[in-house]
DNA sequence: ATAGGGTTAG
């Protein structure tokens, strides 16, 4: 059927009718092009197609008619500014809301301090702070929704001290919050885990009858739960007059996120009993649950059961799920995720994209992590750290210190994170001497350095065998976290290749003094549809004799080749012979040996181990590749080995 | 005109 024909035209008076009937039957291309017939269209007739082609998720399109008011020589108005300013924080893109603050600029109502409140909105929407910043300042009246707007915007943007602060300016400028002030400050209080702010507007809340607002108690759930305190997260919960979904998911969460599943489980059963149906987010709580406790399988069959009730996993269904790809090495799976996200949103936001890159890193394809990378129209911090980290991964540490530089180009500024990263990069690298560079380095980080940046140190000098750096960072380390076992396990490791036994075995003494016990190492491969796993000396598997048989012929095979056992790499006192034998025990030469034997024609097989790799484990996987013939990949738990013919690609720096 | 819940890197 043809439409009826289009007036052209139009009288302004008459505009706006026909345009009301036009949206009414939602034909957006049709109102479109009637706005563009009338004539000299008053602000009311501007400012309600904006706001309809934004309310209907078309704000790029809002967008594009408030641009061709300029060229129709009309003059927008306030009307027009705010509502162009809703469409621009919908569409997520700054270097619109800058035109449009140009625009109002120009038209002198960035004084007007609803089109201000509107324009800061909109900017810490585009995540935008200096913007928001501009607006605010050039106000010489604000109201409490300007001061809010702007706190928000600080800890939406990602810095919630700032925010808190805008807070304390507030009052300070005898501005009173109110529930919305208090709703979205209080996530700044979770984000910083400070509970003495948050237990402090909580009292203010309770003294200015705030405390019945769903908004606040909501955000004080979170607050109770992000601080670990889950009883005072359930009872705010329990007081609640009043209780909606969001409620709901910030107390499954608070469960969740202090490892109690059960409980938070039980509760998304209870809710539909009580009447509350379950929105996209209950899913995504539940599933982000599952994952944060280690269920990874119960996540996938969540989703599954998601999608079952009609709701379409978004962005952050997809974020939460795709780490399950990573810690079970399944690629496959992690691009079926990938081309969802290509089929529902072409370009995915910036979080599952990061998440993406990262699970193909994991996952073993550098490339593809590039790709995704090259790929991203906005990279933010973590972006850039996860490339980064992806690079050091595989032990391209040249890269890593590429990116950092491009990075400080465009003008991103690091974080601990991206010391880290760039850190272990460069323990994996070539650059050998470039160490006390890599102490200076940590030395002059704009902020404490933290346990990770000391530890990819720490690595670094195993590397390159300084004992002297080695003791610095490790005495670092043992004050940071005196209770993680890897830090002395690796500075025992560097003792004793320098042959330094007596301060060795002091270093074990310590452990011992301390009750440090040394986590089991742990390596497993996929064959087949089953995950096999073992640890040292296993001998749980169901062919386990005819496992060790094969693994004693390979290893004749090997000496053969020149492979010659290092004994120094075993822990326990026992005598030479036992040590021999103790090696050929690690998880690493099992989960190896029983790939070769399930190869079922394959020329790759992809083991994973949980801490760092054997040095003994790592020659003897190098002869195993070159005796077999195969490509052998092992990841442990710092980066990538692709074993071949003989030859490791970390080269022997790792 | 402003507001709460779900997420990424180590």
């Amino acid at each position: 059927m043809l439409a009826p024909s289009l007036p052209t035209n139009i009288p302004s008076h008459l505009g706006l009718r026909l345009l009301r009937a036009t949206l009414n039957v939602r034909d957006f291309n049709r109102a479109r092009q009637l706005f563009d017939n009338i004539l000299q269209p008053d602000p009311t007739t501007c400012s309600t197609l904006i706001s309809a082609l934004t309310a209907h998720g078309l704000p790029n399109e809002a967008i594009n008619i408030f641009a061709s008011l300029r060229a129709r020589g009309i003059n927008p108005q306030k009307p027009v500014f705010l509502a162009v300013a809703k469409a621009c924080a919908a569409s997520g893109d700054a270097l619109r809301v800058k035109e449009v603050h140009a625009d109002a600029a120009r038209c002198g109502v960035t004084s007007d301090v609803f089109v201000a409140n509107a324009l800061i909105h909109a900017y810490g929407k585009c995540k935008c702070v200096e913007g928001a910043r501009r607006v605010f300042d050039d106000l010489v009246v604000r109201d409490v929704v300007t001061w809010t707007s702007l706190s928000s915007c600080y800890v939406n943007c990602g810095f919630p001290r700032k925010g808190l602060n805008v807070f304390c300016e507030m009052g300070w400028n005898g501005v009173k919050p109110n529930p919305v002030t208090l709703s979205s400050i209080l996530p700044a209080c979770s984000e910083l885990k400070i509970l003495k702010s948050g237990k402090a507007i909580h009292g203010f809340a309770v003294r200015h009858g705030m405390i019945e607002n769903v908004f606040v108690c909501s955000a004080l759930v979170s607050l109770y739960a992000k601080c670990l305190s889950v009883r005072e997260a359930r009872a705010v919960f329990d007081l609640m007059p009043r209780r909606d979904v969001v409620s709901w998911n910030g107390v499954l969460t608070a469960y969740f996120s202090n490892k109690e599943y059960e409980k938070g489980f039980s509760l998304f059963l209870q809710m539909s009993r009580d009447g509350v149906k379950a929105d996209e987010a209950t899913w995504n709580a539940v599933i982000g649950g599952c994952m944060e406790n280690g269920r990874t399988e119960e996540a996938v069959e969540m989703l599954r059961k998601m999608q079952k009730m009609g709701f379409k996993p978004n962005e952050i269904t997809i974020s939460s799920i795709l780490p399950a790809c990573s810690f079970s090495e399944s690629l496959r799976m992690g691009m079926e995720i990938h081309c969802y996200v290509l089929r529902h949103w072409k370009v995915g936001d910036l979080t599952s994209t990061t998440a993406l890159l990262y699970m193909y890193a994991k996952c073993g394809d550098l490339n593809l992590s590039r790709n995704v990378f090259n790929m991203m129209r906005r990279k933010d911090v973590v972006a850039w750290n996860t490339m980064i980290i992806a690079n050091a991964m595989h032990g391209d540490g040249k890269e890593a210190l590429f990116l950092f530089d491009k990075m400080l180009l465009s003008r991103i500024k690091p974080n601990p994170v991206t010391f880290t990263g760039v850190l272990s990069g460069c323990s994996h690298s070539s650059r050998a001497g470039h160490l006390n560079e890599a102490y200076k380095f940590i030395q002059r980080m704009p902020m404490e350095p933290t346990a990770s940046a000391w530890g990819a140190l720490l690595g670094a000098c195993r590397v390159y065998k300084n004992v002297e750096l080695a003791k610095i960072s490790a005495k670092k380390l043992f004050e940071i976290e005196p209770n993680n076992p890897g830090n002395y396990v690796s500075l025992f490791n560097i003792l004793v290749t320098a042959k330094l036994w007596s301060e060795a075995s002091k270093i074990r003494i310590l452990m011992k003094e301390r009750g440090i016990a040394k986590t089991p190492g742990c390596s497993w491969l996929q064959v087949g549809n089953r995950v096999h796993t073992f640890v040292v000396g296993d001998k749980s598997n169901m062919e386990s004799d005819k496992l060790y048989n094969f693994l004693d012929e390979l290893v004749e095979k090997m000496k053969m080749a020149g492979y010659k056992p290092d004994t120094d790499y075993v822990l326990q006192d026992i005598d030479q012979e036992e040590k021999a034998e103790s090696l050929c025990n690690h998880s690493e030469k099992l989960a190896v040996s029983f790939g070769i034997l399930n190869l079922n024609g394959q020329s790759t097989i992809r083991v994973f181990k949980n801490l760092r790799i054997c040095g003994d484990c790592h020659n003897a996987i190098k002869y195993m590749s070159k005796v077999v013939g195969i490509v052998i990949v092992v990841r442990d738990s710092l980066r990538f080995h692709h074993f071949k013919n003989g030859n490791c690609s970390c080269k022997d720096l790792w």
